[in-house]
DNA sequence: TCGGAAATGTTCACTTTTGGACATGCAGCG
DNA sequence: CGCTGCATGTCCAAAAGTGAACATTTCCGA
């Protein structure tokens, strides 16, 4: 989603609002909490998680920059059921539950955006439920490699990968690491995809394509 | 979602859109077909199903009455990602995309209407994603008729559930049929459900439950 | 009422996944 | 430098799930 040409309302929840900023690994709010305003990240990458009674963490989604989050809320969620933690560093805003209902009834430009954003994380959740049902701990590694890589689809592929540990993977995947550990290690000795020795894993996106369509 | 107190949009969509009736078992939109209107549903329930490479069933949604489906297409996509199949008698309003979003833009009430239904969907969808990370297919399938036996939140728990296949269950599940049977034979002499010879099966909410928190 | 089609019950060999355990490699730090 | 804490590589037995076959039951139209 682009908003960068969309100044005036991006100010007016600056407004409504209150912005902040997190370092790496914060938690902006956590699974329970209440929930009683919406966000929208101006900055950085987040992740929504869910620890399961049994302590299995599950990753149900990645914000990034221009994206809002945390809007079970208005659907009458009253309490959070993911939480969220910052990757990077972050800029926020934070606009109460009231204020996000308020603009959209009287900015139809901010529902319009709003109503976007809602449908691409609908389209992108389906996908993830059906990747899950239909495809391999195998394949669904693959696919989130893929989305990595791609992020923001507007933008230019980005075949590095920053730091996420073979834990996190697993909880996007929904697998275990071991199961990622090994994955991993086959897509490399396949040359799907390339260690730098730093942090960053370099993705060979048309080759892990294969993967993907078997 | 409650729509029954606001006949005015309901009205509009009858006249910007077409209505039609459907037997049970019919196709409203095939998986493929090119995506250029949004459905609303008066009357019936629908399922969203989705056919892997390898012909395997996922089913991804029930529509109930007076909620819309097939808004993908307002998110970009072409094509429909899922088919849409009547299971019982239904009567749908069939919106073209530019009147959908005309309306999004001219009238508040509705675009509001239409949020929520977004919001609530992808609720749904969050949680059918976590349960699938999460959960057995045991557990899964005993979610699955308690969710079907609650069906409209609103309403009074519905112990009853219409004929719906074993196959069917597993598409919805995320598993074999032969599977589904097992657990429905081993619910049945349990207690927690019972055939009542005809097509139904009667849930006894309370004790299913008990399958879910282990 | 009969016969076939569809749905369901049941079994089983095979595959995938889990959930550990343990060893190794690689920082940062006193 | 050695210690410590992570992240990772590797292995494996046990559990869960698959996919197909086959038997049985139910449904429905001729």
């Amino acid at each position: 989603m682009n908003l960068s040409s969309s100044k005036s309302f991006v100010e007016e929840l600056d407004e409504r609002g209150t912005i902040r900023q997190y370092q790496p690994r914060r938690t902006v709010f956590a699974q329970g909490d209440v929930a009683d305003a919406v966000y929208y990240l101006q900055r950085g990458k987040i992740k929504l998680s869910l620890v399961s009674p049994r302590g299995k963490e599950a990753i149900i989604g990645i914000v990034s920059a221009d994206a809002f989050f945390g809007e079970g809320c208005l659907a009458g969620q009253a309490t959070r059921m993911s939480g969220a933690t910052t990757i990077t560093a972050c800029t926020v805003a934070r606009i109460p539950k009231g204020a996000i209902q308020d603009m959209l009834h009287e900015q139809p430009r901010f529902a319009e955006v709003f109503t976007a954003h809602l449908l691409s994380r609908n389209v992108r959740i389906e996908e993830d439920l059906t990747d899950q049902l239909f495809n391999s701990s195998e394949k669904r590694l693959a696919r989130v490699l893929l989305l990595l890589a791609n992020y923001g689809k507007d933008a230019l592929p980005e075949p590095a990968i920053g730091k996420l540990s073979q834990q996190t993977l697993a909880g996007m995947v929904g697998t275990t690491r071991s199961r990622v550990s090994f994955f991993m290690n086959k897509f490399r000795a396949l040359g799907y995809i390339q260690y730098d020795g730093g942090t960053n894993v370099h993705v060979q996106a048309s080759l892990l394509n294969v993967i993907l369509h078997e």
